[in-house]
DNA sequence: CCGATGTCAGATCCACTGAAATGA
DNA sequence: CTCATTTCAGTGTATCTGACATCG
């Protein structure tokens, strides 16, 4: 009696947005246990990956709202994970930069990113997750716009 | 300046969620031109599916919280999508029917889905859509725990 | 146990302020 | 050189959603 209507799972859009709630969800609970969420991890991403960041260069990679952003530093850099500096050349802009703390939680919470993926992967072959890795990179870069 | 951190891009369970909120954001989009959400596009179509419901098999059919689903039939009895009658073998019961009108809102709702999907998907040939949709389907329902 | 109401936390979005840079 | 405009960080807030708690 718990079934889902047929119709529904007929949607791809469907499937997509329910699958992609519960990584999501679950991957939520586990940074929640770091006191921390999914826009963290992604900034986080994005300094370990491209460098020191002005904070408005962070909202727009990412796509967060940039009042968003500004209150999502605050506790990343209370928890001494990034670092705040203002720049000498263009005193309204500041350079976050990720810590070596930061990069230790980065690290960490790429890990318990991969054991959410496995879990909701598991009933995939690795080489039906990389096929569906694929199609769904496909999808997320050509949305760009 | 805008790309997305490549360590993102190599998870899966990210990618996941972001297309999945994507695609959930566009279809509510639409639906909200006629006052309606996803959660009430869900409930017509487990009407169609499997014939009258009580709402609490419904709430738990859909994996909904109980008092939303108050709420949601709220507003779709509002707008004659679905009736609410009480059972008359257990007077607690209340069951909740598709009114011809609601079919004819699912019908034109599973257009507008499909219209969103063809948006999402458009980067995929028709072989590698059936191809995510079928990977899609084996996760979503694997998770049904 | 079921339907219904109230409420709370999280996320997203939008408007605005003040400081600093830029350009006519 | 001055004034208007734009850009940036930061604050405040409205709204919506999902989850929970409780009541009849």
């Amino acid at each position: 009696m718990d079934a889902t209507p047929p119709s529904l799972l007929d949607l791809t859009s469907y499937l997509l947005a329910q699958t992609g709630r519960r990584a999501r969800g679950r991957l939520a609970t586990r940074l929640a246990e770091r006191e921390l969420r999914l826009w963290h991890l992604s900034i986080l991403a994005a300094l370990a990956d491209f460098g020191p960041h002005a904070q408005r260069e962070l909202a727009e990679r990412l796509g967060i709202d940039a009042s968003d952003t500004v209150r999502l530093l605050d506790e990343l850099s209370r928890g001494g994970l990034v670092e705040r500096t203002r720049s000498t050349t263009d005193r309204r802009r500041i350079q976050v930069t990720l810590t070596p703390a930061g990069q230790a939680t980065l690290a960490d919470l790429r890990n318990e990113a991969a054991a959410v993926q496995d879990e909701v992967l598991a009933p995939l072959s690795p080489a039906e997750r990389a096929q569906l890795h694929q199609l769904l990179l496909r999808v997320f870069t050509a949305d760009r716009t």
